[in-house]
DNA sequence: GTATTTAAAGACCGATCGGTCTCTTAGTCA
DNA sequence: TGACTAAGAGACCGATCGGTCTTTAAATAC
C-alpha cells in the first residue's frame, strides 16, 4: 500500500469518529486536521471536499457494521438463531465498550440529514435497505424452511427489530446506561420466540 | 400580553420548528432570521445568544408534545388503556401530518447533543425523564389496581414503549413512508395487551 | 397628547468556516 | 544514486459565523 493510500485511510478512520460523534454540521475540518495530525493541505490532498471526506467516513462506518453482521451470521443456519444473532451483534457493537464510537452511523445520519444533506441522506436510506434486506431475508428462508411461522410479515419484523435496536440504542447513549439497550435486547429475544412456527 | 412578549413568542415557535429539523449546528442565525421574518436586532434583543434560543425552544416544542400526551390520556382510567392511548397520542403527534415537524424533539435533541451540547443533553435527559415517568406511573398504578401483571418490570416497559416508537420514527422519516411507524405501533398494542393481569 | 421607554433595524466586529494555491520536502522508481 | 513525482505544510481567500452597538421608529405610560 503507498504512502497516499495509508494517510487516506487513516483520514477515514479517524474522521469516521468525529463524524460519528459530532454530525457532519457539527464537524468542521479544524476537527478532522486535529484528529488525524495533518493539515488542511494533506486532507485535501486527498478529498476534494468536507462531504465527499463525510461520504467516504460513512460508507467506512457503515462497512464496519455490516462486516460484523455477516461473521455473527457465519455458521448459524436456523433462522430463529441467525435473528437472535443479529440483535446480539448489534448490542455487542454498539455497547460495553462501543466498537463504533458515538452510535450508529445509520441512526445518526437518518435523523440529521433528514432536511439537510440529500445525499448523507440517500446514503443513510441505501445502508437502511441493506440492513432490513438482510433481515428480511434471513426470515423469509425461515418460513421456506418452516422454522418461522408462516403467518409472519417479514418487513414488519425487520421493522420491529431495528426501530426496538435503534431506540434502545439512543436512550442508553442519552443516559449512558447500558441498561435500556439491554431491555430492548431481551424484549426482542422474547418477540423473535414467538415467531418460531 | 406585550408587543415583545408576542414577539418572542412568535421566535420561539419558528426557531423551534428550524432547530428541530436542522439541529443545532446545522442551524444559522440567519436562518432564524428568515424564519421569523425579523432582523438580528430583533432577535438578540429577546435572546442574549443562540444558545438561549435553542434551550427555549426546546422547552417549548416539549412543553407541546407534554401537553398533548396529557390529553390524550384524560378521561381514560385503565392502565392498559392508557398505554394504548400513549402510543396512539405519539404517532398522531409525529406523522399524518406530523404536529411537530422535523420529527420527536427529543430524539433529536438527544442523537446530536450527544458529544457536544452538556446543556441540550441534559434538557433532554430531563424530558425524557418526564416521559419515562408518565409511563412507569401508569404501570405501577395499573399493578397496584390489578389492571397489570404483578410480575411486569415498570422500567422495562416504558424503555421498550419508547424505544420502539422513536425508532420506528426515525424509519418512517428516513423513507418519508408512515408504514414503519405503524408496524412499530402495531407491534406495541400487542405487547401491551401480554402485560395485562 | 406628550414624554419616556423600548423594540427592531442594520452597519459593523473578530473569529472561523470550507476551500485554494504555492512551495518545500519526502517518497518512488529507473 | 539521481531524476522525477507527488504528499503535505501553511499562507491566503471570500463568505459566513455568532454577537455588539448605535440609531430610529413605534409602543407604552402619564
Amino acid at each position: 500500500m503507498s504512502k497516499a493510500q495509508v494517510t487516506r485511510e487513516h483520514i477515514i478512520q479517524q474522521a469516521a469518529v468525529v463524524f460519528n460523534q459530532q454530525g457532519y454540521a457539527g464537524t468542521s475540518m479544524s476537527d478532522i486536521m486535529q484528529a488525524t495530525g495533518l493539515k488542511k493541505g494533506g486532507i485535501y490532498n486527498h478529498f476534494k471536499s468536507k462531504d465527499e471526506l463525510a461520504i467516504a467516513a460513512f460508507d467506512f462506518s457503515t462497512g464496519l457494521v455490516q462486516t460484523h453482521y455477516k461473521n455473527a451470521l457465519r455458521g448459524q443456519r436456523h433462522a430463529i438463531i441467525r435473528l437472535r444473532a443479529m440483535v446480539d451483534a448489534f448490542c455487542s457493537l454498539m455497547a460495553n465498550p462501543p466498537t463504533v464510537k458515538g452510535g450508529c452511523p445509520i441512526l445518526n445520519t437518518a435523523i440529521e440529514s433528514d432536511d439537510t444533506h440529500p445525499t448523507l441522506r440517500r446514503k443513510a436510506r441505501q445502508a437502511m435497505d441493506d440492513w432490513r434486506k438482510m433481515l428480511h431475508k434471513i426470515i423469509t428462508l425461515g418460513v421456506k424452511h418452516q422454522q418461522v411461522a408462516s403467518f409472519v410479515n417479514a418487513e414488519a419484523v425487520a421493522t420491529i427489530i431495528i426501530s426496538t435496536l435503534e431506540g434502545g440504542l439512543m436512550m442508553t447513549q442519552l443516559y449512558g446506561e447500558s441498561d435500556h439497550l439491554h431491555h430492548a435486547r431481551e424484549h426482542l429475544l422474547d418477540y423473535i420466540e414467538t415467531l418460531r412456527s
